[in-house]
DNA sequence: AATCAAATTGGAAACGTTTACAATCCAAAT
DNA sequence: ATTTGGATTGTAAACGTTTCCAATTTGATT
């Protein structure tokens, strides 16, 4: 098994019948190019598999660096933003661009320069975004910050794509496990949960609805004391997969059967915690493109705009009709 | 404040007043430089604060590719591993290597030829470390194998060092929340955890020692489970942070007040897992730099050797003496 | 058919390193 | 005083891109 050579952009440019320099204009989407020869690179690129070298253009000056900035507190500890955090410098990576060594004071801000930065795990009001602005600073948000460039995943349609499932499967009393409610993501998820209620006619109570504050713990001790305290459903909708293997375990502790006697539905989708879980899918790998997308649209002073990935239901082993 | 121009090597050869090849046989440490003409390009070096290009020494092809290995269902979705990786990955680059993509096929080998492999959460007789000994392929351990390169923190030690500091603080009743024993470091953890008691003549009872399979959950779970059950004890010494931070949890919703009725003591120091927690620090950094130092070691083709990093006990806001 | 401008393309330098090879230096041996 | 050979140093190519500038082609206009 003869290890491949990899190509370089100066077989492509053999291989078409033309010079580097055009080569990399196809590549770089400039203008200039005849279309015909255009299409002919493009072909020869897409038959030898070729990929610019990263280093090689990172060396050139081209790179750019974007930072990615983690709220202080989130950190990347938590299984969903490393996800997420290894995709974006993937992402990063493949637009040719270069994380920068995201050094950031304990204020949160970046101490380094960087053409652009992607913001994660921000708050409404967030010190860092007003500093960004005053400063004029390109940057992109993860949520949905009208006025800034913002990346979001459809926090409402999943939300309610689950509640809805669990209404199909015959529940009517259903929990809803949210995370802190300061988190927009969080008022989101519980829109689409009473959107599908409404659409159900079944009426929303508010003592339906409790703070697991997004640790699998927390959502174990919470589900566990308001079962105790006598609240009674027939179904959970969990607003992280984290939360949803809390109130899994909590369930089964209170000798109560899922799916058999209680359905559960989690959010995210996280590989390694999912399993089995019935869930709502973020494409986090689309997510982080989407982000280095923006983000290079912000460097160019653009008009600021967000968009809205898509999420989807998947169903597994722990959701049932109602017994 | 105008941006400061980073050096090149050519800075550093003209202000040394020789060429840009003299330079980087100093850099490389390579044979046949005046003595007298090393000191000189040292000085001028450690003067301008010059750090070679890792992009640079990439693209001229000197860069060698480390892998690094996770044991499939590891992932880096634990703090742990998620911090260490990323020191591993700053550690790699700073010493102008660079890290391969790490794709690993479903056994969890590794697809791509990387110059050398860090392998992370490797347990005994495991067929990914059979398979790479079979190939001849250089490879580091995290853990401890006799006959290759290891590095480990000292387990023992600082099971030791917690649990004595309990014993100190007039415990004699200690529980012992373990991880998997599976693993090795857990086994590890014991050991110190008995060697202290003996030395304070305390007798090691099997039923002290619970599995809180590395969870915080699990911790919580168990812990709560065999106080009900009766069990009783003054401190708990816990074989990571987050196990930690489910028993203080759980002692909390038994009414039990942590540090005035029970004493418990983490291990890790994890940021934001164990802020106010007494706990064991790991210097990851530490650990990290030490992998790819032996790593460098296993290319040359030395010969096998481990490495202990130490560890220390730092005491916050969870023990205190026995009531 | 000749001219011109615009469109397209090629050529080469530059980015910061490493390294093989050539050139120089120096001291010792003749 | 030469020669020799080892030690030291300099030189330049190579790595894979981007981009500026010059060269060529194309097509329209006269």
């Amino acid at each position: 098994m003869a290890v491949k050579e990899v190509p370089t952009i100066h077989d492509v440019a053999t291989l078409a019948g033309v010079s580097t320099g055009t080569v990399s204009r196809v590549l770089n989407k400039r203008p200039g190019v005849h279309p015909e020869t255009r299409v002919r690179v493009q072909e020869v690129v897409e038959r030898l598999g070729y990929t610019p070298s990263a280093v090689a253009r990172e060396l050139s000056g081209k790179g750019e660096a974007l930072g990615i900035l983690m709220a202080p507190g989130t950190r990347r500890l938590t299984p969903y933003f490393t996800l997420l955090y290894e995709m974006l410098v993937d992402a990063v990576w493949r637009e040719g661009l270069r994380v920068e060594e995201t050094l950031v004071d304990n204020a949160g801000l970046p101490l380094l320069p960087a053409k652009a930065y992607i913001m994660l795990g921000a708050h409404d009001h967030d010190h860092r975004v007003e500093h960004m602005e005053r400063r004029k600073l390109p940057f992109v948000l993860l949520g949905v910050y009208p006025g800034a460039f913002w990346v979001a995943p459809d926090d409402i349609e999943g939300a309610y794509q689950a509640t809805r499932h669990l209404l199909e499967l015959g529940h009517r009393k259903i929990l809803h496990v949210s995370g802190r409610p300061e988190r927009q993501a969080e008022r989101e998820r519980i829109k689409g949960y009473r959107k599908a209620l409404k659409e159900y006619g079944v009426n929303f109570e508010a003592n339906m609805v409790i703070d697991g504050e997004f640790s699998t713990l927390q959502a174990y001790r919470k589900v566990r004391k308001v079962w105790e305290e006598g609240l009674r459903f027939s179904a959970v909708f969990a607003a992280s997969d984290e939360m949803a293997v809390g109130t899994v375990a909590a369930l089964e502790d209170l000798g109560i059967q899922v799916p058999k006697d209680v359905s559960v539905v989690g959010f995210d989708d996280l590989p390694e915690l999912s399993t089995g879980l019935t869930t709502v899918r973020q494409d986090i790998a689309e997510i982080a493109r989407t982000c280095v997308r923006l983000a290079k649209d912000a460097i160019t002073g653009a008009k600021p705009y967000g968009v809205r990935v898509p999420v989807q239901l998947v169903v597994r082993g722990t959701t049932a009709l109602r017994g």
